[in-house]
RNA sequence: GGGCGUUUAGCUCAGUUGGCUAGAGCGCAUCCUUCACACGGAUGAGGUCACAGGUUCGAGUCCUGUAACGCCCA
């Protein structure tokens, strides 16, 4: 057939989506009487587009939903998206700059909001679009936004609860500083990259008698006997070495390593800050110095540099923070307040040199953290942010995996997990961005009016006595400040509140938290009452922690009144006062996602569900491998190599997309994906990969053997007659062949599904279709159905089972390729609506709900499978003799033959009567005109010997095809079994094989040399009679 | 620096609790446009299982070490 008979994807998928769509196969109905099977999706960012990896993953928990579905459970993907914070803001305020040269503060908070919005809208359908492209099946009427009414109440009641129980403070912390897009970025929104700059040396004068409020050394003197020409290193100055000169404003010390001979009688003594003029500590510190590098003095600015952070915490040495948001230097850097920093550095330098301080000036190449979303160098720097205490709510999340509650796939992901929350590092919650939810928290200084017309701190008492409003005097990473530290923190809100601040010496600042239904009205109270809001936003993760059951309606009523969290916990859940999705549907069944957010997302998932609603919030975890291009390289926009999932679509169709990924998704974590770059009909340059050409060629295989071969030969049956069950004795050998092995398939696909071995889900079908359907039973059945004459009963029986193997194989497809399946179940339901071998059932109306196979209804039988072995061995022998004698005819130039003219088989008795009742099949499959069987039958002379099991197979060769080249192929082959058998021979006379290994092996090991020593008889003697 | 992964046919990968005469797809070679399918059928060639030790009756598989490549976290 042309190409008209091929399968065209595009034909059908629409179409079908809106099938399942408008027949409401999507939506989650929650069902007392069957299972709940809950997918959540991993919420993408609404930054952009959908890639690769999406596709895989949504496609493999498409697999997993469609399975269930048709399994019966009540089944509810959940689908929505990320506002993705510093992700989308920095997109959209990027394409400000670009497009209208303003940059946030130019258009204001509420301005930019909007702006981004507007993103959101233009990227959430594009994406969801995507989704319904890659053929998901998610319950769209429960799409959820993390930014929407639903998931906000979610986080307030959140943060809420976190800081009712003191679980979130606020603290200085050294965070990495964007001074582009002036906020604080994570760890993992940094790239690093290597920048050439230089290493300065220059001295730092010594105070040798001590500090100089002790020594009566000025400053001055130090400065001027550093910079003698007989000034001596150790005595008079120290050099330092640093990339970054301008941070030496906020030094607070110098470090030496505490054996390094050269300084150790300075530790202890002080040196003198140039430009600044004061006295820092000289400190002894094995893990900051290396005596090795540089010049073995470091200087210290805790300020400005996680080393030198960590090293102050250590020491208990001050911090100076020296940098404005804008990257400027602030007001502690005294002369050069006002310079951006690298004015600074320049200036410094300048300055240094004029001193004669500086020594050197080296080239040198140096790693330097890049923020991700502004491509500008990160700035570490001290800033007040708020954190989540991370003690307690690790331990719990980690328990939950230690006992098994949550399993991950595969299981060495465990490791990632707990190692990384075993280092319960506090969470760093607060951004300084616009887009995102606005942390809920109200602070006030002492001493502020506080009091309208018609509100005072009585409301505010009021609102707390009720429960729905939490107050906290601010703390610090010192602990609480001082008032608190006097008299408690109960009182110090007390005092506060009622106006009366002891001493005057502290400016204290109130915090006050409302809950997630007191907060629009907590804003008008807090506005009247001349409070501020605090003006970051929350970490995106902060929301996507909660996704599992913020989607499905949490907090649900429990937000109202004195909601307790304890006591939901301690029973496990289900206190609600009506039945919800989250009763119903919650914990969820499994996460899909990939292992870079294991740590961000996964673990704050489990933190937060035990937290909230007192259970994990999904039982296992699997984790899918990573797409990389043919070089093992991550696909990326800057690298050009990524695939568009919709491009692919385009070119091979969503079903052969969707096999190629399944088939490619096993266990290691990357996946090989070469990339090759092509143009399209009409011109555009895309990128694509061949590897979807296999999902391609399945799928129309599908398409070819149903539509060309089953449903044709299905017209042929008596119509109008409904079929009658067929007893097991009606059934041919390949019948019960076929039937077995889809018992054997079915199990297996099960077994696999069940451990998220997707490649090997897809080798089970494609081989049980391909292999053992296609190639054998459809060949086997021909001559049954093409038998002259009047419709015969063989032929009946053949097309039962066909029509039922291709039903069970088109079930068990539909999780991977629903839509090719689905066009051919319409058609099938059309030709034959009532299938079945010995029990007869209608076509379910659509495959998405149709009954998925049950192995039991189908019966194993290794007899069979091993008759049918041996079977498909003679005629492999026959076939490839065959193809053996065309071969030596086209070296000679001879016309090829069509069919073997003769052949005759020689088998043992066990077996022959088997084979004789093959006869026809044996001649049409092994394409031999005359065939003779039997047990006692004698070799043809001069014939081409295949010697197998039981079974000799002799071509006649006279006038075909020279005999010397089956002389040299037979002598190959007696040569390779000699030598197996050797091996053989020497296994079982070692002693202590006999001795240790396990019986059943043993005997397994002597039939097989048997079974050699016999074949190699055979050979042996065929190799005699044709020898020359 | 710590952790994890990979290394098996020209390429991309399987290989379950050790029992293997090491498999698949693509590619390659030869034949076949035979009435489902050339996005196809048939047949075949192709491997020191990265390397070195060890455990074991037996190692692609388990242990130790080495090398290369990659990812994650510092």
């Amino acid at each position: 057939m042309s190409n008209g008979g091929s399968y065209d994807p595009h034909a059908v998928e629409q179409e079908i989506y809106r099938f399942w769509d408008e027949g409401g196969h999507f939506r989650a109905v929650a069902d007392a009487a069957r299972r709940p099977y809950t997918i959540v999706i991993p919420p993408p960012n609404v930054t952009g587009a959908l890639h690769m990896g999406h596709a895989l993953n949504n496609t493999l928990q498409d697999v997993l939903i469609r399975r269930k579905r048709m399994a019966g459970f009540a089944t509810l993907w959940l689908p929505g998206t990320d506002h993705a914070g510093i992700a989308t803001q920095a997109v959209v305020e990027k394409r400000l700059r670009e497009e209208q040269k303003l940059t946030r503060h130019q258009i204001g908070r509420e301005g930019l909001v909007k702006k981004i919005w507007e993103w959101k809208e233009d990227y959430n359908s594009r994406i969801l679009g995507q989704l319904r492209a890659v053929g998901c099946s998610c319950d769209w009427s429960r799409i959820r936004f993390t930014l929407d009414e639903v998931c906000a109440r979610a986080v307030y009641e959140t943060f809420f609860r976190f800081f009712k129980d003191g679980l979130i403070y606020r603290g200085l912390r050294l965070v990495n500083w964007d001074a582009a897009l002036q906020t604080a970025v994570a760890d993992d929104e940094i790239v690093h990259e290597t920048v050439k700059g230089s290493l300065w040396h220059y001295r730092y004068p010594l105070l040798p008698e001590g500090a100089e409020g002790r020594s009566g050394e000025t400053a001055k003197e130090a400065l001027a006997r550093a910079t003698r020409p007989d000034a001596k290193l150790g005595v008079d100055y120290l050099v330092i070495a640093t990339t970054r000169p301008e941070t030496m404003l906020g030094d607070t010390a110098v470090a030496v390593h505490p054996d390094d001979e050269r300084y150790q009688h300075l530790i202890g003594k002080y040196c003198v800050l140039p430009l600044v003029n004061k006295a820092i500590p000289i400190i002894g510190d094995g893990l900051l110095v290396s005596k090795e590098f540089g010049t073995g003095c470091v200087k210290v600015t805790p300020g400005h540099d996680p080393n030198d952070y960590a090293f102050a915490q250590r020491h208990g040495v001050e911090m100076i923070n020296i940098l404005a948001p804008d990257g400027k230097i602030n007001e502690n850097g005294g002369a050069y307040k006002g310079l951006d920093r690298y004015e600074a550095r320049k200036k410094v330098v300048v300055d240094l040199e004029a001193l004669g301080l500086m020594e050197k000036i080296e080239p040198y190449e140096t790693e330097i953290g890049h923020s991700d979303r502004s491509k500008t160098p990160i700035e570490p720097m001290l800033s007040e942010q708020w954190f989540v205490k991370m003690e307690k709510l690790a331990e719990t999340a980690m328990e939950a995996v230690r006992d098994g509650r949550i399993r991950f796939f595969p299981e060495r992901y465990a490791k990632t997990y707990l190692d990384w929350l075993g280092e319960k590092r506090d969470w760093c919650i607060s951004r300084q961005l616009w887009w995102g939810h606005r942390i809920p928290v109200w602070t006030s200084d002492s001493g502020a009016a506080f009091a309208a017309p018609d509100v005072g701190p009585e409301d505010l008492q009021a609102a707390m006595d009720e429960g729905k409003l939490i107050c906290r005097v601010v703390q610090d990473n010192r602990g609480i400040t001082a008032l608190a530290a006097v008299v408690g923190e109960q009182q110090a809100q007390q005092q506060m509140l009622g106006w009366s601040p002891p001493g005057g010496a502290n400016i204290l600042k109130l915090a006050f938290c409302p809950r997630a239904d007191y907060l629009p009205e907590f804003e008008r109270l807090a506005q009247k009452l001349g409070m501020e809001r605090d003006s970051d936003v929350l970490d995106t993760w902060f929301s996507s922690a909660l996704w599992p059951h913020s989607t499905l309606g949490w907090p649900g009523d429990a937000a109202q009144g004195q909601g307790d969290r304890t006591s939901t916990s301690a029973t496990g859940g289900r206190r609600y006062s009506t039945p919800s999705d989250l009763d119903y549907f919650y914990p969820t069944d499994v996460l899909c996602t990939a292992r870079e957010i294991i740590t961000l997302w996964v673990a704050r998932m489990v933190m937060t569900g035990l937290y909230n609603v007192g259970r994990v919030p999904f039982h296992h975890v699997y984790i899918h491998p990573v797409i990389q291009d043919g070089q093992g390289r991550r696909m990326s926009k800057s690298l050009g190599n990524g695939v568009d999932p919709l491009h692919i679509i385009e070119l091979f169709g969503t079903d052969a997309m969707r096999f190629t990924l399944t088939q490619l998704a096993g266990e290691t974590q990357d996946i090989r994906m070469p990339v090759k770059s092509i143009k399209t009909a009409d011109g555009r340059k895309i990128n694509t990969s061949d590897r979807f050409e296999l999902g391609r060629n399945f799928c129309n295989k599908l398409w070819q053997v149903a539509t060309g071969f089953v449903f044709p030969n299905l017209e042929t049956a008596a119509a109008g007659t409904a079929p009658t069950p067929l007893r097991p004795e009606d059934l041919a050998v390949e019948d019960r062949w076929i039937l077995s092995r889809l018992a054997g398939c079915i199990e297996e696909v099960n077994r696999r599904l069940d451990r998220y071995q997707f490649n090997e889900l897809a080798n089970t079908l494609y081989a049980f279709f391909w292999s053992d359907f296609c190639d054998w039973y459809v060949e086997l059945i021909k001559p049954r159905l093409y038998s002259k004459g009047e419709e015969t009963e063989t032929a009946a029986v053949a097309r039962r089972v066909l029509a039922t193997v291709l039903d069970q194989i088109l079930r068990l497809l539909h999780p991977i390729v629903p839509f090719v399946t689905e066009a051919l179940w319409k058609q099938f339901n059309e030709k034959m609506p009532q299938r079945g071998v010995t029990q007869i059932r209608t076509g379910e109306p659509a495959l998405i709900t149709a009954a998925w196979p049950d192995a039991a209804a189908f019966t194993r039988d290794p007899e069979v499978e091993r008759e049918m072995t041996a079977l498909q061995d003679v005629i492999r022998a026959l076939r490839d003799t065959l193809a053996r004698i065309n071969t030596s005819r086209a070296a000679a130039k001879q016309p090829a033959v069509g069919k073997l003219p003769r052949a005759v088989i020689r088998a043992d008795a066990a077996i022959v009567a088997g084979l004789k009742e093959q006869h026809a099949v044996l001649e049409r499959l092994g394409r031999c005109e005359s065939l003779e069987i039997g047990a006692d039958i004698a070799k043809p002379a001069d014939a081409a010997t295949q010697v197998l099991t039981g079974v000799e197979v002799y071509v006649p060769l006279a006038g075909l095809m020279d005999l010397a080249a089956e002389r040299r192929r037979l002598q190959k082959e007696r040569d390779d079994l000699q030598g197996h058998i050797e091996r053989l021979v020497g296994k079982l006379s070692n002693d202590g094989f006999l001795a240790k290994a396990p019986a059943a092996v043993v005997e397994q090991e002597r039939a097989r040399l048997a079974e050699m020593q016999e074949r190699l008889g055979l050979i042996d003697r065929n190799l005699a009679e044709i020898a020359e």
